[in-house]
DNA sequence: TGCTGTCGATACCGCACAGGTATCACAGGC
DNA sequence: GCCTGTGATACCTGTGCGGTATCGACAGCA
C-alpha cells in the first residue's frame, strides 16, 4: 500500500528530467502508455500528486520535486549494494579507484606498482573517468575508492585521506601571448578578452555563468585549448594536456589543489584502509623523494617554440 | 539482468537477520516457499551466493554480509524518499520533530508555543520515541528534525545546530546511600556493587558489557530504579525520571552533554532552517531567562524524604 | 534401524500486473 | 478545416508472485 519499487522510481525520476512522458518512455526502453499508467499508480498508491499536465506539458509539483531530489540518493544506494554484493561474491577480490584521466599521474602509477608488489595489497583496477564523475562511481558502487582534488570535487558523504598539494598551472594556446610568461597570475589569466576561461559543469549538472565555452570532457578542452579558444587552470602533475599546441605556465597565486584518496564514509572494508594508508606513505616520500611531484610541474615551454603568430581562433567551436 | 526491487531486498534483508526461512516468511507475512524461491532468483540474478545453506542452518556468506551491510541504508533511502514526497503532497505542511519522549522537556514546549505562535513557523507534530530512535526516524523520513544529545547519538549524516549544554545527574533509588548526597563523582556511581548502571543497547543493538540490566525503553530503566536494582545518568533537563522512589544528584564531573536539533544533512527544507534558528534563539534566552534551563535542573531531593533504609531490590528483573 | 520432526526445495495453480499495439481526446499551427 | 504532437484509454498477452501440497535430507531418539 505504500512502498515504491525500484523500477517505479526510475521511471519517476525519467518522467521528472525529461518533463515528457514519450521522450521518458524512449529513454527507459518502453513505450509510452505503460509509462503513462505507472506513473498514475504511483501518483494514486502515494496519494499525492506528482506531476502537473498541462496540455502544454508537464510540470512537477512541489510533492515531485522533493521526490526527484529524494531519488537520486535511494537509487544510487540501491545500484551501490548490489554492486558491492556482486564484487564481494567474486572471487578475484581487488579493489577499483576511479581517476580522472591523466591527473596523478606519477602518484597513481606507484600506486599501482605498489599494489602489484605487495601481496598484502589488493590488485587494483583503474576505472579512468571525466572531471567529477568520481562521486558518482563511489556512490553507486561501481568504485571503492578515487582520487579527488579539494576543494573543488564534491567530497560530501566521503571519507578522505590528504596524499599531497600542489599549484596550479595554466594551459594556454602556445601560440597565445601569455604562453611567453614564465609565470602568471591569478588576474592575468582571468577576463583575458580573447581566451575566456573554460566553464565545467557544477555537482547539479549546471554551468556557471561565463564567456568561455561550456565543456566537460577533457579531449574536449584540450581540443579547444589547442585550437586558441580559451584557456584552464589544472594542477600540476596532471598529464591529460601535453599537446604540441599547449603550453603550460605556472599561476602563482591560484589556489592550490590538495589530492585526496576518497571512500564511501560507510566503508569498512579493511582493504580500502589499507591503500588509503599506503598511497599517503607514497604520497610522502614521493614528495620529498628524487622523482618529486614538485618536480614533475610540466616546464613551461620555451617561447621559441612557437611557430605561428597569435591569431584568435573561431569564437564558439561546438560540434 | 542486474537490478534488486525494494521487495525483493526486503526479502533477503529478513533472512539475513532471522537466518531461517521460514520465521522471516512468517514475519514478511508470506509463505515460506516463495521466500525461498525469491532469494534463490536473487542469488542467480546476482550471480553470487548469498546463503550458505548447510543441513545445520543458513549463514551469510562474504557477499551476503555486504549486501547486509548496504541494505539498511539503501532501503532507508527508499523509504524516506516516498515519505518526504508524501508529506510535500499533504497540504498541511507541518513539521515532524522527534525526541526522547521527558527530554529537553522546557525547551520543547517554548519552542511547541513559538511555533503555534508565530504565522511563519510551521505547526510543529512532536514525535516521541525511546533512546536512539531518532536517527531511524529522520533517516526513514519520518521525522523532519530531532532533538539529540552530543556526545552519545548517533549524528552520522546529520546536519545539526547546538541549543543548550547542560551537566548530568544520577537518578538513584531514593532509599539507598547514595541518595542522600549533595552532588557525587563519576568514581562514585560507577561500579557500585549493589547498583549497577544501566546498559542501553549501542548503535548496532548490541549491549555493552557489564554488570547492569540491558534496557531499552525509558519506563523500563525508571520502573528499575524505582525498584533499587540500578541507577542512570541523564541530563539534567530530562522530565522522565520524576517517580517518588527517584532522587536525581548532580554528578560534578560527568561529562556535560549538548543538546541539538538534527535534520538530515540532505536537507533543504527552508522550513528546518527557520525552526533551527528559533530553536538556537530560544535556547539562547532560555539559558539566561528567568526560568533557565540551568535551574531546571532537578534539586536532589533531601534524605528526609527516604521512607525505608536501604535494602538492595532483586539482582535481575527480567519480565 | 526405523520413526518423527524440522526445514528448505520443488511442483503446480491462479491471479495481478507489466508491457505491447491500436486508438482516442484535445490543443496549436499552417 | 486538417495535421501534428502529446498524454490517456482500451484491450491483449505473458511473466511472475504468492499460495497450497508435497518432497527430500538430515537430526534426534528409542
Amino acid at each position: 500500500m505504500d512502498e515504491l519499487e525500484v523500477r517505479e522510481l526510475r521511471y519517476f525520476s525519467a518522467v521528472a528530467e525529461e518533463l515528457h512522458f514519450g521522450r521518458a518512455a524512449e529513454r527507459l526502453g518502453i513505450a509510452q502508455p505503460p509509462l503513462s499508467r505507472a506513473i498514475r499508480r504511483i501518483e494514486s498508491r502515494l496519494g499525492v500528486q506528482l506531476f502537473e499536465r498541462d496540455r502544454r506539458g508537464v510540470a512537477l509539483t512541489e510533492a515531485g520535486r522533493v521526490l526527484q531530489r529524494e531519488a537520486g540518493p535511494a537509487l544510487d544506494a540501491m545500484t551501490a549494494a548490489v554492486r558491492r554484493a556482486r564484487r564481494a561474491g567474486a572471487s578475484e577480490r581487488s579493489l577499483v579507484l576511479a581517476t580522472k584521466a591523466g591527473a596523478s599521474h606519477q602518484l597513481l602509477q606507484r600506486l599501482l606498482e605498489e599494489c602489484a608488489a605487495q601481496s598484502d595489497l589488493p590488485p587494483l583496477e583503474v576505472l579512468l573517468c571525466e572531471v567529477g564523475e568520481q562521486a558518482g562511481l563511489l556512490r553507486t558502487g561501481a568504485a571503492d575508492v578515487a582520487l579527488m582534488h579539494r576543494p573543488v570535487d564534491d567530497l560530501d558523504g566521503f571519507d578522505a585521506e590528504e596524499l599531497l598539494t600542489e599549484n596550479q598551472v595554466a594551459i594556454v594556446p602556445a601560440a597565445h601571448p601569455l604562453a611567453r610568461s614564465v609565470e602568471l597570475t591569478l588576474a592575468e589569466v582571468t577576463d583575458v578578452p580573447d581566451l575566456p576561461m573554460a566553464r565545467w559543469p557544477r555537482l547539479d549538472g549546471t554551468y556557471p555563468e561565463g564567456p568561455g565555452p561550456e565543456v566537460h570532457t577533457q579531449t574536449d578542452i584540450a581540443q579547444r585549448v589547442a585550437l586558441g579558444t580559451c584557456l584552464l587552470l589544472i594542477p600540476a602533475s596532471s598529464r591529460a594536456w601535453q599537446w604540441p599546441e599547449h603550453v603550460a605556465v605556472p599561476v602563482v597565486d591560484a589556489p592550490p589543489l590538495t589530492t585526496v584518496l576518497a571512500w564511501p564514509a560507510t566503508s569498512t572494508s579493511p582493504q580500502v584502509a589499507r591503500i588509503a594508508r599506503t598511497a599517503a606513505r607514497l604520497a610522502a616520500s614521493t614528495e620529498q623523494g628524487p622523482i618529486g611531484m614538485s618536480r614533475e610541474t610540466p616546464e613551461p615551454k620555451t617561447p621559441g617554440l612557437q611557430l605561428s603568430p597569435w591569431t584568435p581562433g573561431p569564437k564558439r567551436a561546438r560540434s
